[in-house]
DNA sequence: TTGTTCTACAACCTATTGGTTGTATATTGA
DNA sequence: TCAATATACAACCAATAGGTTGTAGAACAA
């Protein structure tokens, strides 16, 4: 993997690491709006929110078009592919692992696996 | 959406968005390593490749158990098919709009959609 | 024309991230 | 027993994130 495409991905799931963002971006997959349309839903200033735009934008998850004096967002549905894809990848590694360990089976490991509590 | 879920979803994707941290996950997702197994492979401290696997263990992308002195961790499938779920869920709402765009049909919107430019 | 709306963007502030080094502790092997 | 290994964790630091306010310009509506 290429490291610009390392840091594509790096932006997409930035990107979709804040809840913020995810509502807009969901907003932006169901319909077109305007970032001040989106602004007036959030708890916070118009330039916030028009900054989680820009970082989804950057993401490439949403493309933006001028209508007029409005900014109106579009979810990108290639980019949030692109993301599940590779999050496909991963559980095929772990498939692959489930698979070689029916080889190496009855071998240790009998400690309990171990989550962190929940904070 | 609860807010404690929001939470958890943040720190899937925020654990998702560095590329050492994704290597780390496809690795222990194809078997078990021990932390200082996989700091050797990067150019960073061993205290640095631990703090990875805590932000990874944090958002329940990985398990670690004790063996001996080793803290051997290993992927978390579980976790990574609730996020792939997720941008599903994501997808699924712009063939929503798909579908909603067939009946509003011939409306407007003639201008190019707008990308960022490579950086 | 003029006021309002919508966006863009800079400057600033605080908290978090991602790295470092250093110290402490448990486990292993000779 | 003692040195080496593996981890945990604290303290620190620079850069980035996520918010704010303020300013400026373009598009619209009266």
């Amino acid at each position: 993997m290429t490291v610009t495409k390392d840091i594509r991905t790096d932006r997409i799931f930035h990107a979709l690491s804040d809840h913020t963002r995810r509502d807009i971006l969901r907003r932006s997959l169901e319909g077109e709006h305007s970032i001040s349309e989106l602004a007036a839903s959030y708890d916070m200033s118009f330039a916030a929110v028009q900054k989680h735009v820009s970082v989804l934008h950057k993401a490439g998850l949403l493309t933006k078009r001028r209508k007029g004096r409005k900014a109106l967002t579009r979810g990108n549905p290639e980019t949030i592919r692109s993301a599940t894809a590779l999050l496909k990848e991963l559980e095929a590694l772990c498939y692959g692992r489930v698979e070689r360990m029916d080889f190496l089976i009855a071998q240790d490991n009998p400690e309990t696996p171990n989550l962190p509590s929940e904070t």
